[in-house]
RNA sequence: GCGCCUGUGGUGAAAUGGAUAUCACAGCGGUCUUCGGAACCGUUAUUCUGGGUUCGAGUCCUGGCAGGCGCACCA
C-alpha cells in the first residue's frame, strides 16, 4: 500500500463513520494544516456537518475519533481534536520510512500521477511576431506554456506544443521594406526589389553589422515606421508590396522568404536558450485563406448574418450574453478570428484533441470567447473543451515607480536574451567558487523561478535590477539546496534502503513531502505551475533548516536515515524544478 | 455607458471557505565558517472600504473607491 492509498483509506473510514450517523456520500478531504504543531494532517469534516447532524462539532469530532481508533489503520499514531471541531492526525514512524522509500523507489517518477491519461491536450503559446525580438512579454508566455505542457504530462496528458507564426500581412511587408531601405551598403542604392534580386551582396548581412539576427529584424522593422511617419508615400509603397505578395509575386516573395529566414534564426536562438520547444507551428501563410469557407458555411445555416455592406456578423448576443463582432471584412478579406475558426478546426483534426488551450494577454479575453462560441455554433466542438490561459501583464518599471508597457516600436523594451545575460554578469559577481562556472544555467533558473513563482494572473512591473532575484525567495536557492544535498550524500557511506523508522528528526521536512503529488494535481486545476515553484521554496527551506540544526553525517546509525530523508528531498526538487523548465545542477 | 481582471507589511509576493494570514527583500540584532555561509536563528510591520452569506471570509455575494484591459470590418 502507498502513501496515496493509505490517505485515501483514512478518508474512506471516516467517510463510512459519517455514512453510518446517515450523512449520504459525505465530501472528506485531507487536508495539509495550517501549522505542523496540530499534527500531520487536518480533516474538517466535523464542523461541515455539525449542523447536518445536530450535534456541535467537537462533538462529533469527538465521535469521530473515537470511531477512528476502531478502525484498522496502523499507520495511525495519534488523533485529536481541536476547537472549534477540527480533526488532527499524526502519522507513525513507520509511515515515513515508507513515504521515503517509496519517493526513491519512484524517482523520477515521484509525483506523477494518471488523472489525464487517454486525453490530448494542446497547448498554443508564445506565437511570435517574426518582425521583432522577443521581449520579456513573450519570455512569460513562453514560461506560462512551457510550464502548463510539462505539468499537463506530469498529470498524465498526451500534450502537443504549438504556436503560430504570423508570417505575412503589412507588419512583415513593413520589415521587407525596412530592410531595402536601412540595411544598404550605399545609400545610394535604390531602394528596390529588383535591384535587391540583381546584387543582394549591396545590402548588409546581420555579421557584417555584428548583430544577432533578431535585434537585425527589429532595427528594420522599426526602421519602417519611422519612415512612414515622415513620408506618407512609403505606406503605399509597402502596401503595395501586400499585394503583389497576395498575388503570389515571384521577387517579392524571395525577399519575403529571405528576411524571414533571419527572424527565425534568431528566434530559435532564444528558445533554444530557454529550452522551450513546440511540436508543430501554424505558418499563417498557409491557412490565412481557409477560415471563409467557415464564414459561408454558418451564414447557410443562418447562425451568421450579413450586413449591407457586405461584412459578416456573428450573433452572439443572445445565446452566450457577449458582444458580437465582425467575422469577414466587407471587402471579404479575414480577420485574426476568420482564420483562428480555421485554425482551431485544423487543431482537433491533426492532433485528435480532447483539450485546446490558448495562453495568451488578458486583452484578448473577449476575443477568444467569441472565438470558442463561435466554433461551438459551427459544430467544432464545444465551448468546454477550449480555454484561454490568461496572465498579467509584464512591464517595465516606469522613473517614478510605475507600469510602463513595453514598445517595440518606442525601444522601450527589455529582451530576452539582454535579461538573461544581465543576470548572468550579476550572478559571476557574486560567485564564491570560482571552480565551476554555471552561471548561465544558474541565471536562466533564476529568471524562469521568478516569473513562474507568482500566480500567472499576477500583473508584473519588472525591475531588472531587482526582479530576478538570486538569493532569498529564489530559483537559486532552490538549486543551491539541490547541490548541497548532493555534496551531503556524496561525503556520506550510509545511503540504503536500510534505515530504522523511529527517528523523529526532520519531522517537518518529510511531512512536507507528503504533500508533493497533491501540489502537482492542484496545479492541474489551476492550470498554473506556482504552486510548484512556492512548494519548492518550502521545501528548500525546511531542508536548509534542518541541515543548520542537525549534523547529518556523523557515523552514526542515525545516518542511514538521515541521508535517505536528504535523498528524497533532492529527488522531489528535481521532480519540481522539471516540471519548471530548470535545469538541476550537482554543483552551484 | 456596459463587460472582464486586479487591490494583502515600506517593497515584491503566497494562502483547494478553516486554526494565531505565510514567505522573501529592505531595516534592526545574532550564528562553534566542522557534512557547501549563495546558509541558519531572532525581531519590527500587512488583507482598499461599507454591508451581507457562513460554525468560520483575504477568499463567496452586494454597494462604493482606486488602477488596468476590452467593447464589430486593426493585427
Amino acid at each position: 500500500m502507498n502513501t496515496e492509498q493509505k490517505i485515501q483509506n483514512l478518508e474512506a473510514a471516516i467517510s463510512h463513520i459519517l455514512s453510518g450517523l446517515g450523512i449520504q456520500k459525505p465530501l472528506v478531504v485531507i487536508d495539509k494544516p495550517s501549522d505542523f504543531e496540530f499534527g500531520d494532517v487536518v480533516c474538517n469534516v466535523a464542523m461541515r456537518y455539525s449542523k447536518e447532524l445536530g450535534k456541535p462539532p467537537m462533538e462529533l469530532a469527538e465521535f469521530i475519533t473515537e470511531a477512528l481508533k476502531e478502525s484498522e489503520l496502523s499507520y495511525l499514531e495519534k488523533t485529536e481534536i481541536a476547537t472549534p471541531g477540527f480533526i488532527n492526525v499524526t502519522f507513525s514512524a513507520e509511515f515515513y520510512r515508507d513515504l521515503i522509500k517509496e519517493i526513491l523507489s519512484l524517482g523520477n517518477n515521484y509525483g506523477k500521477n494518471d488523472d489525464l491519461a487517454g486525453q490530448k491536450w494542446v497547448i498554443e503559446h508564445t506565437s511570435p511576431n517574426p518582425n521583432k525580438a522577443m521581449h520579456l512579454g513573450h519570455l512569460r508566455n513562453n514560461l506560462v506554456g512551457m510550464g502548463l505542457v510539462r505539468l499537463l504530462k506530469a498529470n498524465g496528458a498526451e500534450v502537443i506544443s504549438d504556436a503560430i507564426d504570423n508570417n505575412r500581412g503589412i507588419a512583415i511587408a513593413k520589415l521587407m521594406w525596412g530592410y531595402l531601405s536601412l540595411m544598404r551598403k550605399d545609400q545610394s542604392t535604390e531602394i528596390s526589389i529588383d535591384k535587391w534580386i540583381e546584387d543582394k551582396t549591396a545590402w548588409y548581412t546581420p555579421e557584417e553589422k555584428s548583430m544577432l539576427p533578431d535585434v537585425f529584424v527589429t532595427e528594420c522593422y522599426v526602421h519602417a515606421g519611422e519612415e512612414i511617419k515622415k513620408d506618407q508615400s512609403v505606406e503605399g509603397i509597402i502596401r503595395e508590396m501586400v499585394v503583389q505578395w497576395e498575388a503570389g509575386d515571384k521577387k517579392v516573395h524571395e525577399l519575403w522568404s529571405f528576411v524571414l529566414t533571419y527572424a527565425y534564426e534568431g528566434m530559435e536562438r532564444t528558445l533554444n536558450r530557454l529550452g522551450s520547444y513546440w511540436d508543430n507551428v501554424w505558418h499563417e501563410h498557409e491557412h490565412y485563406q481557409e477560415g471563409k469557407s467557415y464564414v459561408e458555411l454558418g451564414l447557410e445555416k443562418g447562425i451568421f448574418k450579413k450586413l449591407e455592406d457586405g461584412a459578416v456578423l456573428t450573433d452572439l448576443e443572445e445565446k452566450y450574453g457577449i458582444p458580437d463582432t465582425i467575422l469577414l471584412k466587407k471587402d471579404g478579406t479575414s480577420l485574426y478570428i476568420t482564420q483562428d475558426i480555421a485554425l482551431t478546426a485544423k487543431k482537433r483534426d491533426k492532433f485528435s484533441a480532447d483539450r485546446l488551450l490558448w495562453v495568451i494577454g488578458p486583452e484578448q479575453s473577449l476575443a477568444m470567447k467569441q472565438l470558442f462560441a463561435v466554433c461551438e455554433q459551427l459544430g467544432i466542438g464545444e465551448v468546454s473543451d477550449y480555454s484561454h490561459v490568461s496572465y498579467g501583464y509584464v512591464g517595465l518599471k516606469d522613473d517614478d515607480g510605475g507600469f510602463k508597457k513595453m514598445s517595440s516600436r518606442a525601444g522601450t523594451v527589455l529582451l530576452i536574451d539582454d535579461l538573461i545575460d544581465t543576470v548572468k554578469e550579476k550572478i559571476k559577481a557574486q560567485a564564491k567558487v570560482s571552480d565551476v562556472d554555471n552561471s548561465e544555467q544558474l541565471a536562466i533558473g533564476a529568471v524562469k523561478f521568478s516569473l513562474l513563482k507568482a500566480d500567472r494572473t499576477q500583473e508584473i512591473v519588472f525591475d531588472p535590477d531587482q526582479s530576478v532575484e538570486i538569493s532569498g525567495a529564489s530559483g537559486i536557492y532552490v538549486m543551491y539546496t539541490y547541490a548541497r544535498i548532493l555534496s551531503v550524500l556524496s561525503k556520506g557511506e550510509n545511503v540504503s534502503d536500510s534505515f530504522s523508522a523511529d527517528l523523529t528528526t526532520g519531522g517537518d521536512l518529510r511531512k512536507i513531502l507528503m504533500f508533493y503529488p497533491e501540489i502537482i494535481k492542484r496545479s492541474q486545476k489551476d492550470l498554473s505551475v506556482h504552486h510548484i515553484a512556492q512548494y519548492l521554496l518550502d521545501l528548500s527551506s525546511a531542508f536548509n533548516s534542518w541541515y543548520g540544526n542537525e549534523t547529518l553525517v556523523d557515523g552514526s546509525e542515525k545516518e542511514a536515515y538521515r541521508l535517505a530523508l536528504a535523498k528524497a528531498v533532492a529527488v522531489t526538487i528535481k521532480n519540481g524544478l522539471e516540471i519548471l523548465g530548470i535545469e538541476t545542477l550537482d554543483r552551484v
